[in-house]
DNA sequence: ATCCTAATTGATAATGATTATCAACCGATG
DNA sequence: CATCGGTTGATAATCATTATCAATTAGGAT
C-alpha cells in the first residue's frame, strides 16, 4: 500500500518526510472513516511537534497518490478512509453510524443514466440517510 | 406555492416582511439551483438594502418550510432549489452543467439496501460526475 | 561525507461560507 | 395606537481549509 505513496513521490520528485510517514502509517492504522482534525488529534499523541497545516496537506496528497479517498461525510468537514474498491455509504441521521455497501444493479444503472444523458461518467456519490437499527424510532433529534 | 411558506410562517408565529417576500418571489422565479451567495447579488439589484444575513437566514427558512430544498451542490457552498418532486444530479466536472434525472429502479433498490442493513430510510443524496456532451473529452481541467 | 537546491515544515495570517450577536426596527394582534 | 416579540442589517465570530513565509531538511550530485 505504502508502495504506491513512494512511488507518487518520487515520480514526482517529492520527499519522504517523517511527518510524511508518521501521518501514512496512522490513517492506514485506523480503519475508518476520519476527518484531517481528528487524524492531527491523533497524530499529535504520537508526535506533538507536527502542525496541523501538515496533516492538512498530507491528506490531500495521499488523496492525489490514490492512497486515500475523500468521501464528503462528516457534515461540514471533510473525511478520508484509505482506498479500497468503491463503495456507497448508509448514515445514521441519529447517531452517526456509517455502514458500506456496493450494489452492482445502482452502478449498473448509473452507467446507464449517465451514456442516455451524454456524459462520460467519471465517478459519483451516493449516500443513504436514515435511522440505524440501534436508534430508537419515536424519538427527535 | 407561496401559500406554504404563509401558513408555516403563521404556524410559528413568524412574520411576513417584505425581505422575505423578495427572497421567496426571487427565488422561485429562477429555475436553477443557486447558493445564498448568488441569491444575494440578484436581490441587491432589486433592493440594495437587503443583507446577506438575511438572505441566508432566509433560504434556511424556506428549507424548513419546505419550499426549497438543499442540494449539496455547487462545491463548498450549499446550493438552493424549488421544492419540487425527489430528483438526483447528474454534475459536468468541465463546465458545471447540471442535468436532473429520477430512476425508479435506483430508488426501490435504495429502499431494498436500507432494508437489508436495518436502517429506516429518511432520504438520500446521489450525484453523478463525468463531462458531458459539449464539453471535449481529450483535455484537461 | 559534504554541498546544493528545491521541497517541506510549523506558525500564523488569510480566506470563504456560514452563524451568532445585538441595538434599532417593525409586523401582527388586540 | 400601543405593545411585544420577531426581524433586520452591520459586524464580529466560527469553522474548515488554504496561503504565506522564513527556517529547516531530504535527496541527488559532487
Ligand atoms: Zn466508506
Ligand atoms: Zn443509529
Ligand atoms: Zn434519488
Ligand atoms: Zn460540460
Amino acid at each position: 500500500m505504502q508502495h504506491v505513496f513512494l512511488t507518487h513521490l518520487k515520480e514526482r520528485r517529492l520527499k519522504l518526510t517523517p511527518q510524511r510517514r508518521l501521518i501514512l502509517d496512522v490513517f492506514l492504522g485506523l480503519r475508518r472513516h476520519v476527518s484531517a482534525e481528528e487524524l492531527y488529534a491523533l497524530i499529535q499523541k504520537k508526535d506533538p511537534s507536527i502542525g496541523q497545516a501538515t496533516v492538512f496537506r498530507s491528506m490531500k496528497l495521499l488523496v492525489e497518490a490514490g492512497v486515500a479517498q475523500s468521501s464528503g461525510l462528516g457534515g461540514r468537514s471533510i473525511c478520508y478512509e484509505p482506498n479500497r474498491k468503491h463503495h456507497d455509504h448508509l448514515i445514521c441521521t441519529r447517531c452517526g453510524a456509517i455502514r458500506e455497501f456496493r450494489s452492482e444493479s445502482i452502478e449498473r444503472e448509473q452507467e446507464k443514466i449517465a451514456i442516455a444523458h451524454g456524459f462520460a461518467l467519471s465517478a459519483h456519490r451516493m449516500e443513504l440517510f436514515g435511522l440505524c437499527n440501534v436508534c430508537p424510532k419515536g424519538s427527535r433529534s
